[in-house]
DNA sequence: CAGCATCCTGCGTGATACTG
DNA sequence: CAGTATCACGCAGGATGCTG
């Protein structure tokens, strides 16, 4: 899958939207940081919390989803020269704007997502 | 202000939701099917037209998507046990409750993703 | 018509070690 | 502290051919 030129119809803009948060981090990163800045250090604390506290979130691939979201758009990175380190991430206008998305994202998951996963293959026809 | 408390068993949904919705095609197929019933040929017809005719979705990946869309409770299938073959789609209750959130998620997309990856890695800072 | 079987490849992700 | 470098692997996703 090489390259995607922008083809129009209605499918393509959420195909973009897929790619923009595609990766297991993305919307996470984007909903903690609804409430302000944060640092990389504490976005990244923030992931383990969250998740399973087994999973290891290794600095590559937390870079890495970071430089997307600054890429798409959604984040901007803020770099203080100074020593120690101290790098800040927060929210563009378009991420702000894609909280409320993120938040009925979570409130349909919390309403129909109740341990999917676990009945996963057999008499989910509650039609 | 990062009041970041709340932290705890709020990224689950959101990682589940997006392991319902992984894979190209499946938000597509769901979109496709808002209108009701579809036969397995037409949902591939749809897809191909919707992105770029250059793409062939194969049996194999559709296939796929669409089990899983079954197993996360999204869709049901209903196999006319005739031939030559009929096989219908449609939405669950969940699945159309899901409708809107696809539909919102559209929105955004078309307000704020004209064109994301051109500008790319370059002043997308509008901020 | 609506799939399944097999092979293959690129990329996302994780582990580990190192640096400015 | 905030990353980068390197290695390795699983799996989504495509190509192709076959079937009930």
């Amino acid at each position: 899958m090489a390259n995607r030129k922008s083809a129009k119809g209605d499918g393509c803009p959420v195909m973009a939207f897929q790619k923009l948060i595609s990766g297991k981090y993305k919307i996470r990163i984007l909903w903690d940081l609804k409430d302000g800045p944060l640092r990389y250090g504490e976005i990244r604390r923030g992931l383990l919390r969250g998740g399973d506290a087994s999973e290891e979130i290794t600095p590559r691939v937390l870079s890495r989803e970071l430089k997307a979201l600054v890429a798409g758009g959604l984040i901007l990175r803020k770099d203080f020269a100074v020593v120690p380190p101290k790098v800040e991430y927060r929210l563009t206008r378009s991420g702000q704007s894609f909280i409320p998305v993120i938040d009925m994202i979570r409130k349909w998951g919390m309403r129909h997502l109740r341990g999917v996963e676990e009945r996963s293959a057999f008499s989910v026809a509650a039609e």
